[in-house]
DNA sequence: CTAATCTCAGTATCACTGACATTG
DNA sequence: CCAATGTCAGTGGTACTGAGATTA
């Protein structure tokens, strides 16, 4: 009576791609996790450090807005990420509002660390489709992203 | 000092899908939710649905294993679709440790609203790709996923 | 005894809202 | 007065863990 042999995807789910998108990411998401948590860190940390690489010192909000993170969030972050010194938080002279955060030397040994465990992510999702096809799935993903982000 | 007119991923952000995947699907996510709250339902509830009109009547630990979600996630999510009159529970008489989750007709009319809101999402999302891109993109997403899913 | 099922309680991460005080 | 910033408290959805009771 229960077939506990069928365990493919709902056909009426295999054909939306929104809905492949989403179960994909709950994939990347779960295997970006396991390798952030060995070093002690969670997405949103990887995301202001990347930032802070990216762009060098910003306020906070900046940083927020840089890789689409509540502001509230960040505060949170920051806080956490301050506390095992990777970043520094010190008010801003030109901006009393401000907080500028810097990323330190151990902040930029820890990106170091959280980048290497996407590249392995990133070996792993990708593990079924030739170079070829991974360019064109990057491709259409970044037209779709760059769309919507506009 | 702060420039606000970069709003862009991060360079070394946009060359990994699995963060543009990411990304992508909480616009994929966002846009489903609204939907789905408009009929009062949420994405655990449609994933329910789906799986009992694909498959028919079945246990709450079947349904879990169809869609990907953990039993007690499921007994949550039946709880609150019995509530609303979609599903009805009752024992398996040839397996008392078993709940026979069945799809009323209420529930039927609620997976068409639903699978409504998803086919404007799919719109929504996949707007900037033509049809034949769009093929491409289901292709490549459906052998991440088969292949992620053995 | 083992395994599966259902249920409950609790946790973590992510995303978001509302409010407030401070400053530009 | 208005806008931006940082902060705090709280909510909701998703995913998961651990434990207990029942039954196969």
């Amino acid at each position: 009576m229960y077939s506990a042999a069928m365990e493919e995807t709902p056909a009426r789910l295999a054909a939306k791609p929104s809905w492949l998108l989403t179960q994909l990411a709950v994939h990347a998401h779960r295997l970006a996790s396991e390798g952030f948590a060995e070093a002690g860190a969670r997405g949103y940390h990887y995301r202001i450090l990347v930032a802070l690489h990216e762009f060098g010192v910003a306020s906070q909000a900046e940083l927020g807005r840089r890789v689409s993170m509540d502001r509230s969030d960040v505060v949170a972050a920051i806080n956490e990420l301050a506390e095992q010194g990777f970043v520094e938080r010190t008010p801003d002279p030109d901006d009393r509002r401000r907080n500028l955060v810097t990323l330190t030397e151990a902040g930029d040994r820890q990106l170091r660390r959280l980048e290497q465990a996407l590249d392995t992510v990133q070996d792993v999702l990708l593990e079924p489709l030739a170079a070829e096809d991974r360019r064109a799935l990057t491709q259409l993903l970044t037209r779709l992203l760059t769309h919507h982000q506009a």
